[in-house]
DNA sequence: GCACCCTACGTTGCGTACAACATCGAACGG
DNA sequence: CCGTTCGATGTTGTACGCAACGTAGGGTGC
């Protein structure tokens, strides 16, 4: 999600992207050890591109690294959690008042259909699938910031907000925690659709400060 | 290439640090082209740890890179500016107000001098001296930034807010807004000795605001 | 038995060589 | 004379080898 995704040959990119997939994924559990020949080995590479993958994820905040100690999937407490919700909490409400300014018909469709499907795969029943939310719920978030034309804005919140983390407990989730955050999503298409940015906004805002609660209690 | 230069630590430490500065204090002038073989030969480096500090400051935002082109110094547009502007006031005031709860009488003492010296330095007449506020300023906010305990929001500030194109633009404040900016710092000291931080955030969100005025009717 | 040192091993950090790619210039053909 | 193509050249991208560093384990001295 980084701004700076255009360089280096196939082997470095494709090392970065399989990283990050592996984290974000939680293949890869945090506090894991990554070994720089282990990660060559297994994706058939050179120990180089696989460096430049491990500095460009610890420029992320995905992994850090120890001198001569190797790299670690970066380990995130309850005081790291708050504060990234607090600068979620600072941008992202901001970022989607503004994308109401930009969208248009087709971002709307789309954004809706992913709210939609959100609601359908999280409501109790048989056909509940949980997992399946992270990646649209990303997704999600991602067009909505998109849609702010705030590259710096992004910037900030990319380099910051770690979706591993967010990503990985919807199913810590309770009911009534998850049908509230699936609500707002409906509701901020709705708000979106309305041309209202500041209804956008607030909404967000609850989606956050719903979004906290649950992290923080789980911890 | 001599073993005594090595021990001076890490090489690519090195490296990062010193282009960092080089950009920093504009001796890199943006958009200049930066080759690995030369810059390694001005540092006496091989290109590996030159390499390895280039993907870190792309990470940071403060180079591009281009696919087998070579990287260069990135260069703002006054939309890019106006962006980072919105990043700061939605984070810094915050940052600012924070500071308040944990700042020490050595930190406050620290600050003083800091908003003292720029108020001498920045006075119009034969000792003004305004290349000399630019290391004082960065270090101004940069303590404030750590006053506030808060690393998430220092991570995502650090990663947007690049300051070579604050810092080197001290020269085009007019003297009123000069007068005003160096005022603003040492209220913002008086405000944190109140352990105000509202009053603290509010100054902040002052001096971001003339900043931004100086600098969207510069371009 | 305990503490300390010292050696052996695995890892990362860096240097160097080679390959792939992009750009520019000149020769050729229309 | 202009456009196209092919080669020359410089750059980045990758692989590999060596050295430095940190760590762990065994051995020795007390």
């Amino acid at each position: 999600m980084t701004s700076t995704e255009r360089r280096a040959g196939r082997a470095s990119e494709r090392a970065l992207a399989d990283l990050r997939e592996a984290i974000l994924d939680g293949d890869l559990p945090a506090g894991a050890h990554l070994g720089e020949v282990e990660i060559a080995e297994r994706l058939g590479l050179s120990r180089t591109p696989v460096r430049e993958a491990l500095t460009r994820l610890a420029a992320e905040g995905l992994v850090e690294l120890e001198a001569h100690r190797g790299a670690r999937v970066t380990r995130f407490s309850r005081e790291d959690l708050d504060g990234i919700f607090d600068v979620r909490l600072a941008l992202e409400p901001q970022a989607t008042a503004r994308a109401a300014a930009h969208v248009t018909a087709a971002d709307l469709a789309a954004l809706d259909a992913l709210a939609r499907r959100m609601q359908e795969l999280g409501a109790p029943g048989p056909d509940q699938d949980l997992d399946a939310l992270v990646g649209l719920n990303r997704d999600f978030h991602a067009r909505l910031l998109a849609l702010a034309h705030a590259p710096a804005l992004a910037a900030a919140l990319a380099n910051v907000v770690h979706t591993p983390v967010v990503t990985r407990t919807f199913r810590t989730y309770d009911p009534d925690s998850l049908a509230r955050s699936l609500a707002h999503h409906t509701e901020i298409v709705a708000a979106l659709r309305a041309g209202d940015g500041d209804w956008a906004g607030a909404v967000m805002r609850c989606h956050l400060g719903n979004a906290r609660a649950v992290m923080v209690e789980q911890r």
